[in-house]
DNA sequence: TATGAATGAGTCTTCATTCAT
DNA sequence: CATGAATGAAGACTCATTCAT
């Protein structure tokens, strides 16, 4: 039993990620599941005993990509100590450094944000979209309250905005790294850490 | 043949315009080329008179959704006066005052970064997001280089940083206010732009 | 308009009847639409212009198979003037001299009752089938009751009974010969009509 | 061994009968293997052990039909005593009143003979259903000419087309019965035997 | 012997594009 | 110019059958 799950599960996970690359590079529309399973090197009508649909494929992929940099994200939140700042610049830094790895898969992220909007899959996607972004926010908004809760960061400070604003522009760094090569995600985010956290700064701050 | 030519342009912009309404609520793949014919109350064939193909069309779209977005934003720019801060704090609203403006079409903006990753058009849309983006972030930099000379903001300020992470942050408030209607991205820009000028500010700002 | 109207027209039975050949020699099932078009000279997708499915496409020839076959009963019935017997058997006789006709689409008939117990588009043909036989014995049952009121036939006849009777006799009897080349239906009918007839007939008959 | 015998005849039997419900529920082309073994609570290769094909299990279907069916009404003839035309009632009764035990495998029937004109099983369908017409029509034609020969029957009657139409009209009536619930074939029959059995009875009959 | 996971041939259907009118 | 009927390439999905266990 146990053996033959674990056969069940390496199989659904080879197909994933055989539809992982398949959908980063032609998109989900442009995707053919014949070619997930060329991919996944299975015959074509098993990728539906795993699965209900090619859309349904494309959920779990989805999933699999929340894991996959979702664990990876909070694993650098969990471990750290230090200040509030510290623990900022430390979030914003992996989250950056997951830039290399999530590259080649990157284009799958824009067919997820598409997906919310075709009409088919709509709602499952956005949903899931909200939900993650709430968490992102509430986790970030953690963060700068404590950091306000020591008197590192002023009492003033908008925490649900800045917290939004930046787990946004850690997504549309890596963005503008997706459309131009050249463009340094992590550099770019830690200059603008700096700035944002000296703004939230007490003002006793050098 | 001026009017003639007038009516041409009156119909590309129809078949334009309907193609855009049907792109952003079926997307790119899911949008059927008739559908735009009856939206823009012309004949099917016709759109391939003016259109050499449904990619070529959605091209059309981008450019018409830059168009219409870019001239909005760069007209609040060029109109003001004041410290760079103010500038900034002013370009922040009218970019998310947009949000309404551009909320029912906002789902064409993922789709065209889909687009940019599905292998057909890949190049031509990557290569159009690079080019605005650029741009985009020349104008920050600018803003904020200004506001550097004026002795507005710290010299140590990383202004490509900056400029490429406030671009994103506007770009991802709009994405997360499409995934979650309850979010308010006018607030969360306000209440953060203050933070990261204030972030820049020279020391002895208030 | 009307030079199309009848283009579109004659598309479309060119198409029906192609279809009818291909159900009545492979079965609803066997059938491959791509098969329809050959016969049909058409493309594939054309089929599609003028029915929404191959279910549709099927249905439109029991329609046609219908309306063939009905006209051709009918037109005998109502010229008639003799007696009630002899229009018995004059409907009898044409009914079965159907048969030469129908012979190669008579596959048809078996694929539509079979059509009216898969539970796909059951009700649609049962629906129909029912209707068809009640217009039938309906139309037995006054040529009986006719033959009643001139006294050519005796009062204790149960006329539904022998309706609904005949009818069936004369699609079985096709059944049978459907089945064995050598089964002479029209004789068969001939035969048996004969002893219904007297069987109903008043006593003072020789 | 006649113990593993037994079993194996039991699982064939039991996966017969599953499959008779299956036919008749969703038609040949429309039933699916899997659902076969589930309703017969093996497991779905099980059934290739037992059968070489679909096709096959169909035909075995088909003689478990015949062999439920004509057992049932044979038995009510052989047992008979009586004049001819109180056998001839008889077994019409007997046959109309299989109607309630049939009723839910009813579309079977349509199945077979519509199967008798799908290309592929045609020929094994069609000779079967010939010759099980042949000993039908064999059968009611001994039980006229029995009556023939005693007197009851008048001697030009035409004992071939009399049988072949009464065995049409019984199958038919049953159809009847299938398109409209509201149809009473038994009624049908007794009323119309009547008459039948009236046509052919010699003149001195009251 | 019994099983059910794996397979790929086979089909319906969609839709961008063409072209005769 | 405008049109929409015709087309066929392309692709998701089903399911009978096989075979390793």
């Amino acid at each position: 039993m146990t053996v033959s799950d674990q056969l069940k599960a390496d199989k659904r996970s080879r197909i994933v990620e055989a539809a992982a690359r398949v959908f980063a590079s032609k998109g989900y529309a442009g995707a053919v599941v014949a070619d997930i399973a060329i991919q996944a090197e299975i015959g074509k009508g098993t990728i539906y005993e795993y699965f209900d649909s090619k859309e349904d494929l494309f959920f779990a992929v989805f999933e699999w990509y929340l894991h996959r940099t979702g664990s990876a994200a909070m694993v650098s939140i969990g471990a750290l100590g230090g200040s509030a700042a510290e623990r900022l610049q430390a979030l914003s830094a992996s989250l950056m450094n997951l830039w290399d790895e999530i590259r080649d898969v990157f284009a799958l992220v824009m067919e997820f944000w598409a997906a919310s909007s075709s009409s088919q899959m709509r709602q499952r996607f956005k949903d899931a979209f909200r939900q993650g972004y709430d968490q992102y926010r509430a986790l970030v908004a953690s963060l700068i309250r404590d950091g306000m809760q020591r008197g590192e960061f002023r009492p003033d400070v908008d925490i649900e905005s800045v917290a939004a604003a930046l787990v946004g522009t850690w997504d549309a760094l890596l963005l503008q790294a997706w459309f131009d090569s050249r463009f340094d995600p992590i550099a770019a985010a830690n200059g603008f850490i700096d700035v944002v956290i000296q703004g939230m700064a007490s003002t006793r701050q050098t």
